[in-house]
DNA sequence: CTTGACTCTGGTGTTGGCTCCATGGTTTAG
DNA sequence: CTAAACCATGGAGCCAACACCAGAGTCAAG
C-alpha cells in the first residue's frame, strides 16, 4: 500500500492532483488508515497512469469519467470504447486542421513580407491584419 | 461614428467583447458623448478586424497588445514584426506536433482494437491505457 | 409622451486543471 | 524525545477570454 506522496512519486504527478481527482470521482483512495491518511494499491496506480495516458491522447478529465463509467458498465462492450476513440481522433485531426490554417495564413503574411528593412508604416503584415485579410478567408471558422 | 452595437454589429463580436477589449487597452473609443456614450471611427473598426484576425492567427490577447505595441513604437521595424510572426509559427507548429503524437497514439488504440464483439473486459484500448502504453511513448515530453 | 431599444458601470460567473495556502494532526529517523 | 517530513481539510487563486446580470440612464420612433 502507498500513501499519497508515493503514489503521485510514481505517477510522477503532485499530491495535490491526485486529491484533485478523488474529488473529480476518478480515482477514490483504496483504504484509509485511523488517522485518516489515504492508502492506495497497485490498481490505483494502475488507474492513476489510465487517467494520465488518457489525457495525453487528448481526452478531458470529463470524458476520462466517461471511459472509467464505460469500463464499470456490463452493458458497454470494447466497441463503445473504440468508437469514443475514434470521435476523438476525429476532434483532434479537427484541431489540426484549425492550427494548420493558421500556419498557413502566417506563411503567407510572412513571405509577403519578405524584403525587408521596410519601414514599419508600410509593414504589409500590419497591413494585412488590419484589412481583414480577406484573400485569406481565416474568419468565419468557428472552431 | 459608430456606436459600440453597431461596431460590434459590424466587427461581428459582442458589445461585451469590445467593452472587454478596452479594458485590457487593445481598443479604446474615438470619442464618448456628453451622456457617456462610447463612438467610434473607421480606425477603431480596422483596429478590431486587426485584433480578431490576429486571434484567428493564433495571438493571445496580450501578444496582440504586443503587436500593437510595436505597430506604435517608432524604433521598430516591419522585421521586428516579422519575426514575431515567425515565433509564432513555431509555436503552432510544436502544438501540431503534439496533437499529431496524441492522433497517431489514438490510431494505434484503434487499430489494435480491430477485431470487434471482444468483451469489455479484455478491451485492448483500455488494457493499454491503463498499462502505461509503454511502447508508445506518449508520457514524458510535457508540451 | 411613451415605449422599447440601446447604453452605461460594476460586479460576478464560467471552463479546466490544477496550484497554493493556512492550520493542524501524524509518522518516522536519529 | 524531538525535529523533520509527511498528511489532512477547506478554501482561495490562477489563466484566458469572455458572458451575463442588475439597476439606471439615454435615445429614437410613432
Amino acid at each position: 500500500m502507498l500513501t499519497i506522496g508515493k503514489l503521485a512519486l510514481y505517477a510522477n504527478v503532485t499530491v495535490d492532483t491526485v486529491r484533485y481527482y478523488e474529488k473529480e470521482k476518478l480515482l477514490a483512495a483504496t483504504q484509509k488508515t485511523a488517522a485518516g491518511y489515504r492508502l492506495y494499491d497497485d490498481q490505483a496506480l494502475r488507474r492513476l497512469s489510465f487517467i494520465r495516458q488518457a489525457q495525453h491522447c487528448g481526452f478531458s478529465l470529463t470524458e476520462i469519467g466517461e471511459l472509467l463509467a464505460l469500463k464499470r458498465s456490463d452493458a458497454a462492450c470494447c466497441q463503445d470504447v473504440r468508437s469514443v476513440a475514434i470521435e476523438k481522433k476525429l476532434q483532434l485531426a479537427h484541431k489540426i486542421k484549425a492550427l494548420q490554417g493558421m500556419s498557413e495564413a502566417l506563411s503567407e503574411l510572412i513571405t509577403s513580407c519578405d524584403d525587408d528593412t521596410r519601414p514599419l508604416q508600410a509593414c504589409p503584415i500590419l497591413d494585412a491584419l488590419e484589412n481583414s485579410m480577406q484573400h485569406l478567408r481565416i474568419g468565419g471558422s468557428n472552431d
